[in-house]
DNA sequence: TGATGGAAGTTGAGAGTTCAAGCAGAATCG
DNA sequence: CGATTCTGCTTGAACTCTCAACTTCCATCA
């Protein structure tokens, strides 16, 4: 009996047992977490190495500067770059002392607060946005075909949906 | 000019200037993001709140599981789970802090460990390999059709070779 | 044998993340 | 209005990860 994977093997009977998965979906899961840990690693060593910050705090500087004033409420910000609230204060005060992003309070709600991309936010962005892509490209786009770009896109679009937030709750209204 | 996405926006002329992503390669990329932080997100709070561990380490006690003794060479192991050497170093003392794992000297070669999976983490894994599993398939596979699996695995397979470990390098022989 | 370089693994400090708790302001309602 | 509850965001501690040393041992070769 193979108990697991990073979820087990086959052999399910008919009652109430787990449903393993099957060789394939095995070999298919496995794919994907290899290449998932693989390509946030890279990128990550990417950007730290040449802009100075890992992928997910890049990743926020690109959501303000296409933001209308290149603002936007925390909130809604976590809520966009699908991360906590309290991992988002954290990296807004990193990004803060960094000199990329600054605060400002919210007139309509004085609990509220804006986190604006600074000039050398902008500054970084434009001159590290073209390593990245490239990196991007060619870890990814260069190596599918068109209908496998389409498929990804597809895919991933399905599985972002199923987890989206819905409901509120604690301190993760989104991640359920 | 838009400069960036998680990577920027289309507009490229002809001459050396970097090639943006067209905004259906970028529509798919930030897709694959959204998707790939929800999910191993959920997958790390699941295994987190019934485990008492994150994805990555349960992927370690999986590995161990399948291995001959249901041991693996230090370094064995971290370029099967794709993780830095370093990494896997402070993991296994993790791991065997909770006893799940144990480690052991290596007779031929007095430099080398063996990182071995206790019975009480192949009882860990027995345990909770059905929670995950079902939540592997509720997020992923339980979503997409066979021709969609069998895309995934395609294209992840695809992703993760391009990114492969390669030759050596200090610290990181993988990781490029 | 002894020097030299490479390989295996660990370490510590700094950076990032999680989780639960906490504070202040907004909203609801009697 | 005052109490209660909810919302927006922050905090601190515990934990994980990265990066650059560093130690020990193996391998090569003169």
């Amino acid at each position: 009996m193979e108990y697991m994977n990073t979820a087990p093997v086959a052999s399910s009977a008919s009652a109430g047992g787990p449903r393993w998965l099957t060789d394939e979906e095995q070999r298919v899961w496995r794919s994907y977490i290899e290449a998932a840990t693989l390509l946030e690693d890279h990128l990550d060593r990417q950007l730290q190495r040449d802009a100075g910050m890992p992928h997910v705090y890049y990743g926020l500087l690109v959501k303000l500067a296409e933001a209308p004033q290149r603002r936007l409420r925390m909130t809604e910000l976590a809520m966009s770059a699908k991360i906590t609230r309290s991992r988002l204060s954290h990296a807004v005060a990193r990004l803060e002392k960094s000199g990329w992003v600054r605060r400002e309070d919210c007139p309509s709600d004085k609990r509220g607060q804006f986190a604006v991309l600074t000039e050398e936010g902008q500054e970084v962005l434009r001159k590290h946005a073209p390593g990245h892509v490239s990196a991007v490209r060619q870890a990814v786009f260069d190596r599918l075909t068109p209908e496998q770009q389409k498929s990804l896109g597809e895919i991933m679009r399905i599985v972002a949906e199923g987890l989206q937030p819905r409901e509120a709750g604690a301190d993760l209204p989104w991640l359920r």
